[in-house]
DNA sequence: TTATCATATAGATAATTATCTATATGATAA
DNA sequence: TTATCATATAGATAATTATCTATATGATAA
């Protein structure tokens, strides 16, 4: 184990909300999405938008860039490959 | 993907928490715990370990029977398995 | 039967969370 | 420069969470 169970925790919380997952699903591998473009799939208010993806940001899950005004988001899978292997060892394969 | 989002948030939260975390990982694949097990290595009461079983297993995530008096604990890595999937289904492995 | 032991439940509480409205900030385009 | 647009921050609030103490429940052993 790399990182504190500190760390994982955080990871796990960050994917606790259906609004996140769905974040989170819609930022696949291939996309780079505006925050315009979540926005306006989820029934949401911007200020919300906003602290969900302070969240994801935070704890890495995600990259986020700003372009001009836009903010613009990815999937960071390198941490996603590290919850992964955490759920790896646990269950030992 | 077969469970909706709802169902996958359950799983996340019940790991969101770093105590959920420690006894996640004593009941790895080889051991069946019993309550008493965990309660002596956390630093929580009797009745906060209950709470968060039944938080364990109510998502399935691990599995519950009781024995006499004890109540005995094992992980469903069937569970883990499904978590593992919808990880991979995010990154596109 | 009754005492004891393991666990669950009830009820209280402080902290955290997800949401909103209102407003600030900072970049671009006229 | 100034208006506009995208996003962030502040502040409020209702709901949820993790924890505790006190007590109930249900099984075993004397």
């Amino acid at each position: 184990m790399e990182y504190a169970l500190t760390e994982y925790a955080l990871f796990f919380k960050a994917l606790s909300d259906e609004t996140r997952l769905k974040i989170f699903k819609m930022l696949n591998d291939k996309s780079e999405l505006c925050a315009c473009n979540l926005l306006e799939q989820l029934n949401i208010t911007q200020p919300t938008l906003s602290y969900h993806m302070k969240i994801l940001s935070e704890c890495k899950l995600v990259f986020s860039r700003k372009d001009g005004s836009w903010m613009r988001y990815k999937l960071n899978s390198e941490r996603v490959s590290l919850l992964q292997k955490f759920l790896n060892n646990i269950i030992g394969e």
